[in-house]
DNA sequence: ACATTATTTTAGTCTTGTCTAAAATAATAT
DNA sequence: ATATTATTTTAGACAAGACTAAAATAATGT
């Protein structure tokens, strides 16, 4: 149906309008698929031909509801098959977005519904991310930042809010996993940074790493 | 490391030269890979700069070892995710080949490694092709054409010569399927038919039929 | 041996998706 | 209001991988 390279486009148009009302300028997609502003002119011209967007010169894109769905289905890929290669194939939750990068694009509805059927409907990513259905609807969580708990607060570890390498490494070595609970046991003003107890450990952690774990307070 | 498009030609070129000793032509890959002779030519200079295949003008092409290497890597991803296909996500023997021909193509030593693990290590896809490990070795399997059987001998069918759907199909149809036990019971000389007993059946075949049907002689 | 046919290669073109450099437009600052 | 800066688009080029048509080479038949 639609190639890997526009399908990558309407993946990234997809997460880059999400929580914003204006259309999603030219330069934000070309850094977010590390490519040239004067690339993504042509592409979006092209996508837009095929009705999959709407776009105006100087205006930004915005998805129609037909590129929505193209979209949200490659994102449910991609989330699958993170799940499976977790869950079946022993992949850690750093090692499984490059080869789902790839695997997002292989075009097979029975694979991906009998894929669904054999992870038994998984709902969320390793990542925490919500896994949309067939028609694009996902199951929201309410979840918070860590870093707006306070004093005494806590809360179940679900999800994190940068994805990268680095990221999900240091939370290995810091022993955070999604599913940990975590209580604030005190809260520095003056830099934000917390002390946090889990598992039987206490430690602390910056106000940046708090700014990316997503935790649901009880 | 290569392109989509580029393991395509080696992974033909890898079939095409097995058990014959001279080049493989032009046209013969041309033919299986549904494209025009010059395309061919074109791409096979390509490969042979990456000293991937042996190519001298109208000498036709062989593999180097590196060559070698590469393509059947790729046919043992093919393999294995017919394997996935078949055993993890209840797809039949006809319906693997088109899925398998996008995920052999997916790159990550890891997934592969963790596939076949996944799978215990199968030696045979679900057509009962031997699937060549990490250094290209594939563990030949003692079968014979059972066109080749005389009256009341039998075997143990152990794969196809031809994976078309159709013929799968057809197989499926008749109740024919890998690890049935088929004997001969009648040989017709003149159109070379045989009269077989398969479970508690007994059915006709054709020699087409049986001239693509590999059994295990017992 | 030579004419005919089949195969393979070359030459030139096209599409997709990318790039750089330059031009056009929009946003911002004085 | 106008100058400066930032963003976006256009123009032109390129590489990969395909195609058609024509030329070159090899194979075959008499
Ligand atoms: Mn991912
Ligand atoms: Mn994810
Ligand atoms: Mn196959
Ligand atoms: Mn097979």
């Amino acid at each position: 149906m639609f190639t890997s390279s526009e399908e990558n486009y309407l993946k990234a148009i997809y997460h880059l309008e999400i929580g914003v009302d204006k259309g999603v300028s030219t330069n934000a997609i070309a850094e977010k698929l590390v490519t040239k502003a004067s690339s993504v002119t042509d592409m979006v011209k092209k996508l837009s031909e095929k009705e999959l967007i709407i776009y105006k010169k100087y205006q930004g894109v915005s998805l129609t509801n037909f590129g929505k769905k193209i979209a949200s289905n490659i994102v449910r890929k991609h989330r699958l098959w993170e799940v499976f290669l977790v869950e079946k194939l022993n992949f850690s939750w750093d090692e499984v977005h490059d080869v789902a990068e790839q695997l997002e694009h292989i075009k097979s509805p029975k694979l991906i519904q009998q894929l669904d059927l054999f992870l038994g409907f998984p709902t969320h990513d390793p990542h925490g991310d919500p896994i949309p259905d067939k028609d694009g609807n996902l199951k929201a969580i309410e979840k918070s930042l860590l870093s707006s708990l306070i004093k005494n607060e806590s809360g179940i570890c679900v999800g994190v809010n940068d994805s990268s390498k680095d990221f999900l490494q240091f939370l290995d070595k810091k022993g955070i996993t999604l599913g940990k609970l975590i209580t604030v046991l005190e809260k520095e003003d003056f830099d934000g940074s917390l002390f946090i107890q889990i598992d039987r450990k206490k430690l602390s952690i910056s106000n940046k790493i708090s700014n990316n774990l997503y935790i649901k307070k009880q």
